[in-house]
DNA sequence: TGTACGCTGTACGCTTACGTACAGAATCTT
DNA sequence: AAGATTCTGTACGTAAGCGTACAGCGTACA
């Protein structure tokens, strides 16, 4: 998965499902005056194709990498015939679906109530998480495109954050040198999400490769 | 289901599941500091207790009678029997959970970028869609606690579309009088989860009492 | 080695919405 | 009928974020 790469158009058919295995797939909503808001963001803890097993074909949103990677990919045809053969793996996907759902379900709370310092901590701490390493590679625009608010407004917010020494900045890079402060400085919606995907992936599922 | 009843709290067991055939349930998100927003809608097009479908057994948002009408409900142990055993059933609802996941998403990339106004008038359109007739029962009060936002800003808000004689207030009450008009205020938000709800859920499905 | 391009920092005026407060009107309670 | 409560309209100062613009810096490419 290349840096961009559209996987799929909102409301085309899905064409194939995607299983990170590194890298970040997300989930954008356009609208028709062209501004975007991220709604999902899909690592290798889960996959892109839930509305398939939900008996939808397409989505409003988008597909796109926004951390390049690698992941399994599976035409849609056989991902449903694999589907409907085993209950086991449908249980498990659905399971995902339910944990996609509880993201973007705080999502919604919290564009609609937090700050955008504190939905770009939240943020940061998501791609880390799925990225891993210190140095997550983000530019202000591509930042901005994602939280749906300006680019001038990320750096701001940025550089509050590194004022305060918690990251660096670099051209296209963020750095993160104090974890635990960017948590503290990010909304509970990180917090809950987390808690919840825990609950409903037990760790065999999330280091399953 | 009689207005302002929690039919299940945030993080709580999930006892039954509820069928709207009139009135609306309310997914609400609240925060530690007791702010709250709405994330999602549900009315006689759909039910309470998707998650238990998608194997939770529990939601972070609280579902809460929004306008108090009839509902079939059903104990959980007997839903989730039920769903097992028949597979068209079981394949219907998770198109609903497929609806709802829309819907949330939707109102995440809407809480970010669309003003207060735009917002309210989605909310009303999606009200009398559920409760019928003209006179739709909410206080400015209510619907700043489901919007998220002041009451003092729903006010202004409703001021403007009465103002222009799109609407009426009365104490507790407001009324659509220009329904086209409404719509146009609204963002584009209410007519792509329509037209989705429309496309998954065949007629045939939304008329079934 | 030079030039074009993309990324970053910063600034300015403006709009939106917030938090809070208060008073009048409608409704409910006793 | 009186009093309490709830709902509504409005006001004021403040804060957050927007749209836009521009200049400097780093990187890449010719």
């Amino acid at each position: 998965m290349r840096l961009s790469d559209t996987l799929t158009q909102a409301g085309k058919l899905i064409r194939h499902v995607y299983f990170p295995l590194s890298g970040m797939i997300s989930l954008v909503q356009t609208f028709s005056d062209g501004t975007t808001t991220e709604v999902g963001l899909i690592g290798r803890e889960g996959f892109w194709g839930s509305p398939l097993i939900l008996g939808a074909k397409t989505s409003p949103a988008e597909a796109m990498v926004q951390g390049a990677g690698e992941a399994v990919r599976i035409p849609t045809a056989a991902f449903l015939a694999a589907v409907e053969a085993n209950h086991d793996l449908s249980a498990r996907l659905l399971q995902y679906a339910q944990v996609l759902h509880v993201q973007v379900s705080l999502t919604a709370a919290c564009n609609g109530r937090h700050k955008v310092r504190q939905r770009l901590a939240r943020w940061l701490l998501e791609a880390q998480d799925r990225l891993g390493g210190s140095e997550v590679p983000l530019s202000h625009e591509f930042l901005s495109f994602m939280l749906g608010i300006r680019r001038a407004g990320v750096t701001a917010a940025l550089s509050g954050l590194r004022t305060r020494g918690i990251i660096t900045t670099n051209r296209g890079i963020v750095g993160i040198r104090n974890r635990k402060a960017v948590e503290a400085e990010a909304c509970e919606c990180y917090r809950i999400v987390k808690s919840e995907t825990g609950r409903l992936l037990p760790k065999p599922a999330r280091a399953a490769r």
